[in-house]
This record gives C-alpha cells, structure tokens and sequence, in this order.
RNA sequence: GCUGAGGUAGCCUAGCCCGGCAAGGCGCCAGCCUUGAGAGCUGGUGGCGGCAACGCCACGGGAGUUCGAAUCUCCCCCUCAGCGCCA
C-alpha cells in the first residue's frame, strides 16, 4: 500500500509515479480513492459533531439524575440524535472502506532507475557474467536427460496429479537437496538466519504481502479452510512480524527461508514442457531482509551479489537484467532477474527473482519500527531475493553439465554435500 | 474435534457480576537532583480529523438493546490450557 500522507500531500509526484507503469487504470483507481478520502474526511467532521452533542447530552442526563433532578427535555433531544447518526456512520463507514480497498489494488511507487518499457523484451541487461556458449547440437532437454537417466518420472505424475507435476527419483533428489544446502550455508555464512515457515497462510497476512490478482490466478487454496499454500516463502516470512513493531537497534533482520512453493499459474508452454523449469511445485532458498528506509537500496545490491554468488560458484553464466516498468510486478519499487545461460536453447531464461519491496509490503502489514518502549511511525523497508530455487537451478544444470554420452557431470562446489557422488549416469528402469 | 480460560494503549494488568469521561504498573521521553551512570522526584506518553482552538476515536471483529456499552444480548474471529486424534 502507497502512503496514503504522501498521497495527500504530493499527489502530482503520486500520479506521475504511477503514470509510468503505462496503464490507466491505475491513475483511475489513484483519483477514486483520492475522492473517497476527501468525501471520508468530510464525513468524518460531520460525524464527531454528531458525536460530540451525544456525548454531552450524556454527560448532561446522568450529572441530572446524580443530582437527583432528572430532566425529560434532554431525555427527548438526546433521543434524537441516534437516528441521523446512523445514517452519518454508516456512510463515513462506507467511504473508508471503499477508500482502502481502492489503495490495497494501488500497485508500489517505482524507483527511479527502474527502466521505462512495455514487456520483458525492455529489460535493460545491467551484468553478464560467464560466457555465453552455444552448445553442441546433440544436447538433451534437461526433461529428456532426467527420464534417460531414469531421474524423473513425467508421465505417471501427470496421470497422478496432473501437468506441471513430477516425481524425482534416485541420485538427482540429492543433487536437489545439495543446491539448498550449498545456497544456504552461503547465506548464513552472510548473516542470515535459515528459517523454515509455514507453507500456508490464512487470508488476511496473505493480503499483505500479494498483488490481490494473485489469489485467483496464482495461489491454490485449501477447501474449506482459510488458508492458501504458499506461492514463495517471501510470503510467510514478509508476514512474520505483522502487526509488529519491530525494534530499530535490531534491524536489519536477514532472513533465508526454505521452502517447497506452489503456484497454479505457471506459465506459457514452450520447448521444455516436459521438465522442470515450470512446475507447480518446487524447493527454493529465499533472501528476506528487513531493513530502515534509506538502506534499502544497499541491501537490493546485497542480495543480487549472493544470488549471482550462488550462480557463480556453480559456474553457469548469466546476466543481470534491471526489470522496466511494464514487467515489475505490483509489489516491488525495483526489481532484478537473473538469467543463466541454456546452452541448448542458446538463450538466457530466469532463475532469479530480486526485488526492493520498499515500505509497500510493511505498510500493509501493519508492520512499523521504533525505539524499544516507543510507538514507531516509521515504515520498514522488506527486500526479497531468490538464492536458488532447484528447479530452475537442476535445468540449467543439465543444459550446462550434459556430456555427449547423456551423462552429466556436478558441480564442483556441490561435492561436499554430494557423499562422493560426481556426475549422474543412468541408473535401472522400475 | 471436545471442554475451559482469555483477547484492554509499545508491553503487563484492573475495571465487566451491578451501563455514566478507561485506573494502575513497566518501558520510553523530558526536567530536577547527581562528578557520571543509576536510583529518587515531577511532568509527559496511542490513532484519526482539523490551519488552529479543539474534537472524535481506541477495550479482538460485527450486529443489537440504550440518551449513553469495555460492561448487557446475539453472531463471528483469534490465542492459550487440558483432553482426544496424529507423523
């Protein structure tokens, strides 16, 4: 949620903000609610003045009968003040609600070396790193490679489940396990404390930390309860401290979550439909920072260069995109993907997410800071990053480390977590 | 799932039976005192609206009764404890 004060007081710099993400519904939604606060607050007058008689009426009424000296002509004026007050409340009632939920579909204010475009194809390319080789043209869809290998199971998943599905099987599920352990230990090693959160979430936490869009087209929900699997762990982690004051000599919080992360919508469908790259399920390590205000966008940097560490050290090349305007998402004020290298399809395909969410998550939490014992105004910044989710990483892998035989070779920087095991070859078919 | 106890300001608590301006403590801020810190003493402390004077609001949420609800009635939510079930 914008700053509703900043709305009040700048709302040309507001709408020009807003202006920028090229779509008009935004500014529409931006001079409704602008509307409904004015009308708010002029209700609001009109309503403490009704309850201001009340109350002095009432105050009159019972110092009367204490003195013993009921008075009948302030029992009458008293008794009318109820009906038009109902009236009155029930319309500020109305206003204020429909001027929050105006602000809660109001996207964050974009930061300004956010690049301007319409779609993806207008990220601006900020990083390369690793050199982007073609590969040989005998390579194998990862998804080919893994049924080969007899790794994965496709086919029986989708019967059991559905498309988007799959069942691991053998050696690759400790290659899976090793990418998160190899990302995490990077991360605690950085000051960050591993956290595994609850993988639902009830309604109102998710509210805050979600574009609204996102219950019908990206979360599952549970039947009959109120809760929602988690889309990323961003999201239990963003909703810890709701409501919260959090004390200001113990920011930042650096948070890694760990976590499997479902998602309904995954997608277009491509060359790589059968594999993991978009799945609606999958394990990832995420970054999350809690941070002041004007560290923000030190910490947006921090978090891109242990992401780009992971990917380094796992020796896929990639580059570092700045997201434009048109593609940023709701939530965040910035944004950074990263995009490793596919030899095979010879082109660079997300693995990375990066965003400064500024006070826009926080806000809508109800999260604020302060001293200890203090009441805190002060909003604070939340920053998320994947560190790697396996999915995505397993892909690039199988592209990169693919050998003409079919065998694929690991990682080095994997091997300590990998028992002796140094390349995958085919085990027996079940 | 059952039973019980609860939800009051940044935190902890009283008030509820019996309706009439929400009391106290901790923490925090300021002043006094002190070589300094602490202690002690005094005052202050949340949100919203308003240029301001000031007003209104705030007792989990909603509805009702009433001139007036933290307090009475109804519905709902959440937390904790015990029991049950369970990897």
């Amino acid at each position: 949620m914008i700053d509703l004060e900043l709305l009040r007081k700048e709302p040309a710099r507001v709408e020009e903000n807003l202006g920028r993400r090229r779509n008009p519904e935004y500014l529409r939604l931006l001079s409704e609610a602008r509307e409904k606060d004015a009308a708010w607050r002029a209700c609001l007058l009109e309503a403490d003045g009704l309850r201001r008689k009340r109350n002095e009426l009432g105050r009159a009424i019972a110092g009367a009968r204490t003195r013993g000296d009921p008075s009948e002509t302030l029992d009458a004026e008293a008794k009318s003040i109820p009906q038009s007050m109902k009236e009155v409340e029930a319309r500020e009632a109305q206003l204020l609600a429909a001027r929050d939920a105006l602000l809660l579909r109001i996207p964050n204010l974009l930061d300004d070396s956010v690049p301007f475009g319409k779609d993806d194809s207008e990220n601006v390319v900020v990083a390369t790193w690793g050199e982007a080789v073609a590969g040989a043209p005998g390579l194998k869809p990862h998804g080919e490679i893994l049924e080969a290998l007899g790794m994965a199971e496709f086919d029986r998943a989708h019967r059991s489940s559905g498309s988007g599905f799959y069942y691991l099987k053998g050696p690759i599920v400790l290659v899976d396990f090793a990418l998160q352990r190899f990302a995490l230990d990077l991360l605690i090693e950085r000051g960050f404390t591993p956290v595994v959160p609850p993988y639902m979430l009830r309604r109102a936490p998710y509210e805050g930390v979600t574009d609204l869009a996102d219950f019908e087209n990206v979360m599952y929900k549970v039947e009959g309860e109120d809760l929602y699997l988690i889309a990323t762990s961003e999201h239990p982690l963003a909703a810890l401290y709701r409501g919260e004051i959090l004390d200001e000599d113990r920011l930042p919080i650096r948070l890694a979550g760990v976590s499997t992360n479902f998602r309904k919508e995954i997608g277009g469908h491509g060359v790589d439909q059968k594999g993991v790259f978009r799945v609606h399920q999958f394990q990832k390590v995420e970054q999350f920072v809690f941070c002041r205000p004007e560290q923000s966008a030190a910490f947006h940097e921090e978090l891109r260069t242990n992401a780009e560490e992971v990917f380094r050290r796992l020796k896929v090349p990639y580059r570092v995109v700045n997201v434009c305007t048109g593609d940023v998402g709701t939530v965040a004020a910035k944004k950074y993907d990263i995009e490793a290298w596919f030899p095979r399809q010879k082109a660079y395909r997300e693995v990375v997410s990066c965003s400064n969410c500024t006070d826009y998550q926080s806000r809508r939490l109800g999260i604020r800071m302060g001293k200890a014992g203090r009441t805190g105004k002060v909003v604070p910044h939340t920053l998320n990053s994947t560190a790697v989710a396996t999915s995505r990483a397993l892909a690039v892998i199988l592209e990169q480390y693919q050998r003409p035989d079919g065998s694929v070779q690991l990682p080095e920087v994997l091997r300590p977590y990998l028992g002796g095991l140094r390349e995958l070859t085919p085990v027996a078919a079940s």
